[in-house]
DNA sequence: TGCCAGGATGATG
DNA sequence: CATCATCATGGC
């Protein structure tokens, strides 16, 4: 990877497998959105992200190296090697075509706190409601970066939310799961920063207590909020993908399952017809 | 227009 | 431990 400043910003070039549209809108966040010239815009950690595709590689608009370090370079997960792990992971037929199908695609290590919520929001709820629900919530009670841009909005100011606020914004009857879940992290009684570096186990157990969060979910936020690779969101359809893979993760992803979970889950989800038939119990 | 969504809960067998 | 109705909403 090579990072250099330019006038517009901070352009990255030989990277490793990066798509903006495959990594962005692969059901794994929620609130990146391009503009009408292809420029990617979200905001991470307080700071409003506008992501612009090079012919060989990607400028962060406006951004310093500062930023650069502090936010993009963990966020987009940079350390990681995508091309030594999809090498790994194609011993795999069906993963090999997922991979070869959106070799773009890497795992965001987004922060823990919002990908607990969206997560929360995500459950029995479609892509596009959920995308919609996240930003009314960020509209109403995050802080405006500039105009009609917010940050995700803290525990604190969720915490002394009522209920009423939450449904109001469409969240139907997740809005009692995050106001609980606010509170709880308001209140300390829940340390999500502490469950990154928890024994995986123990972390995964302190998530399902939480009111509104199980299986999928803990999962979901482990792996896309707490940085732990190795954990695999099963959602319907992932559950058929890994029937049809032999009722498990293949051995070629050994601790990187939940990387290789969001290329099987993009695939299957621009492919139904492979999976639909497969019945999963 | 009815079906379904990156599910979880609480009751019941 | 396994099953099952129920939950609220809107994109498609």
């Amino acid at each position: 990877m090579k990072i250099e400043k330019t006038a517009d910003g901070i352009k990255v070039t030989e990277i490793s497998g990066l798509s903006l549209p495959e990594t962005l809108d692969c059901g794994q966040c929620f609130r990146w959105k391009p503009d009408e010239n292809g420029i990617w815009r979200g905001v991470v950690k307080g700071i409003y992200g506008k992501i612009r595709k090079e012919e060989d590689g990607i400028t962060f608009l406006g951004a310093d190296e500062n930023i650069f370090n502090e936010i993009w370079f963990d966020y987009f997960d940079f350390g990681r090697d995508y091309d030594a792990l999809k090498a790994d992971f194609s011993a795999n037929e069906m993963l090999r075509s997922a991979c070869e199908f959106a070799p773009g695609i890497r795992v965001l290590r987004q922060e823990p706190w919002e990908a607990f919520i969206t997560f929360i929001i995500s459950q029995n709820n479609n892509i596009a409601r959920i995308k919609g629900i996240v930003e009314r919530l960020c509209a109403a009670f995050g802080k405006e970066i500039e105009e009609g841009v917010f940050a995700f909005p803290t525990a604190e100011r969720l915490a002394e939310e009522p209920v009423e606020s939450f449904a109001k914004l469409g969240c139907g009857y997740r809005a009692d799961y995050i106001s609980s879940a606010a509170k709880e992290v308001f209140e300390g009684t829940l340390d999500l920063d502490s469950l990154m570096t928890a024994p995986l186990d123990e972390a995964r157990e302190r998530l399902l207590k939480v009111h509104g969060v199980g299986p999928k979910v803990a999962d979901c936020v482990l792996l896309y909020g707490l940085g732990r690779a190795e954990r695999c969101p099963a959602d319907v359809w992932m559950k058929r993908v890994i029937a049809a893979l032999g009722g498990e993760m293949p051995s070629c992803v050994t601790d990187y399952a939940g990387i290789a979970q969001q290329f099987l889950f993009h695939y299957a989800r621009n492919f139904p017809e492979k999976f639909v038939d497969i019945k999963v119990k």
